[in-house]
RNA sequence: GGCCGCGUAGCCAAGUGGCCCAAGGCGACGGUUUGCAAAACCGUUAUUCGUGGGUUCGAAUCCCACCGCGGCCUCCA
């Protein structure tokens, strides 16, 4: 099996080659905890996952590990190095007046790592609904940064033994970009190019004790923080980037990974730096293929709170969309192209799924877990197609053709589907979520109406029943009349 | 200013030198079915690939310029 995969390290597809036979470890940058994660970030999400069921689909065993963030970090954008107002102590304000309103169930909004857990769960929540793998995997495969300052501290010790970092009087560590010549090989930001400032984002006076512009944060020394660790430079926090270095080492218990995943904007500085950190510590190569998504945008506009675009997953759920649905929408679109996310791609996607799901009706559900055969053509075409560069609307075109030329799916075609679907994980209908009422209209409400219609139906009002087939549809509520009887189901809110 | 990436039908989106008068999904239109709808199923739906040049026997695919969009240049998936 020969996979391509599109490395930003190389700025080209490269044959896939995993250190160990038959083994791919990955880590994927993953959540910070003080808030919820937007659709924009489970697109990444839902692009490792994909990615981890591709490899096992076609017989690898994936370790994957994705981080939690649940160190706070600054909120002023102009002051990087330790400056404005932590994020998980604003966070906990936040949360505190979410508890006031009874709409946030944490007892000390606080403790920082009460509010770490809080969004820890709703993260975890929101991803099992998407149906991430690795959200059941959680703790042992999603390591907490807060877990891992023992490890951090040890990966700087190193590094400032190895001359690649420095302390200065204050008590800081930077990382002296200088003493890496490899710097800038990811995002293209070699030093000489490095404009700094031109971002905006950098405030001098907090920059003072670095050699370079460029030299990055290892460890703050500063014991007024919210959290707080001892360490040999004292008391202080981590710097942002050392985290992934410590935990994906560690937890892979490997100085080079085979894949890294992230967003688009983690090529610089936070990837870059972590190359520089890790390949400074161990002299080896942090990760031989770095794969980056792109962004997602929401009506063709860049996703933020005062457009008004912005969605979390439990947005979109209590609108009632299928969190199957949802995760389609996230996948359909290659990864490195900027998605386009709008209100009726997602009906849309309803309708795909909804295509597929027809196709094995009958046949029993939630066969996760398949593993490629090499005995259809779909699964062939399926895999070839995934396997440059997870071209998955190729993939998808694949199917749905296949799907178009098969006039009656035997019980082969089903099978194959649902082996298919051990990557895509759509075929099974979310289950509702009991937590989130739906608007409007109960579902008693709707079933008395729904008895209504079939006694009209015995009758033959039709006049009867088509208004109130009209009233429920006014409501929220499709309603499928057929000679079996008569359906409904809620329709998404969109509007 | 520097470094990345993108621009294909009404919308989403593959294809990156001849298999392309361009896959697939949605929508729209026509049909089957239905009391009428819905759902399902069948069919039709880009001689053309942001714009203008160029290279080539041949270009959506390569080169140049321009226009537009997105990301990064120390918060961000």
């Amino acid at each position: 099996m020969d996979i391509q995969l599109y490395n930003t390290l190389s700025h080209r597809a490269e044959r896939f080659e995993p250190v160990t036979a038959g083994v791919v470890r990955m880590y994927n940058c993953g959540p910070t905890v003080y808030d919820y994660a937007h659709i924009g970030n489970f697109r990444a999400f839902v692009f490792a996952d994909v990615l981890r069921r591709f490899f096992e689909f076609v017989g690898y065993e994936v370790q994957q590990v994705m981080n939690i963030t649940d160190v706070g970090h600054m909120t002023e954008d102009n002051v990087a190095d330790g400056g404005g107002q932590d994020k998980m102590e604003l966070a906990g304000q936040r949360l505190k007046e979410a508890k006031k309103q009874g709409v946030a169930n944490v007892s000390n909004p606080d403790d920082p790592y009460e509010v770490a857990s809080y969004f820890t769960e709703a993260f975890l929540a929101d991803g099992k609904a998407l149906r991430l793998k690795i959200a059941d995997e959680h703790p042992q495969r999603m390591p907490h940064a807060t877990a891992h300052v023992t490890q951090m501290i040890g990966i700087i010790e190193r590094l400032i033994e190895a001359n690649h970092a420095y302390v200065t009087d204050d008590g800081a560590v930077y990382y002296d970009v200088a003493t890496f010549p490899e710097y800038g090989r990811l995002s293209g930001n070699t030093l000489d190019k490095l404009h700094t400032g031109a971002g905006g984002r950098v405030n001098e006076e907090h920059t003072a004790g670095k050699r370079n512009p460029a030299d990055f944060l290892l460890w703050k020394h500063d014991a007024s923080h919210i959290m707080k660790w001892d360490s040999p430079w004292g008391v202080g926090y981590p710097g942002w980037h050392i985290e992934c270095s410590a935990m994906a080492m560690h937890t892979l218990g490997v100085d080079t990974l085979d894949i890294h995943t992230g967003g688009e904007d983690n090529i610089f500085p936070h990837h870059e730096c972590e190359i520089a950190q890790s390949s400074g510590a161990t002299g080896k190569p942090f990760a031989n293929y770095w794969m980056h998504t792109r962004f997602l945008l929401v009506e063709g506009e860049k996703m933020s709170k005062s457009k008004g675009n912005f969605y979390t997953v439990r947005d979109l759920l209590a609108r009632g969309v299928d969190a199957a649905v949802l995760r389609y929408e996230l996948l359909r679109t290659h990864y490195r192209s900027n998605m386009n996310f709008t209100l009726k791609g997602l009906e849309d996607s309803q309708k795909a799924v909804n295509r597929m799901r027809s196709f094995i009706e009958g046949a029993s559900h939630g066969s996760w877990g398949g593993v490629y055969s090499g005995q259809s053509d779909v699964e062939r075409a399926f895999v070839e197609a995934m396997a440059d560069d997870l071209n998955i609307s190729a993939a998808l075109g694949a199917v749905f053709k296949w799907i178009n030329e098969v006039d009656t799916p035997a019980s082969e075609d089903v099978a194959a589907l649902q082996r298919i679907d051990a990557v895509l994980g759509v075929l099974t209908p979310a289950e509702a979520d009991t937590s989130v009422a739906p608007a409007g209209i109960s579902d008693e409400e709707i079933e008395v109406k729904v008895r209504q219609i079939q006694q009209a139906r015995e009758l033959k009002d039709y006049a009867k029943s088509d208004a109130i087939r009209d009233e429920l549809n006014d409501a929220g509520v499709e309603v499928q009349i057929s000679r079996d009887g008569v359906n409904w189901r809620r329709k998404m809110r969109l509007d």
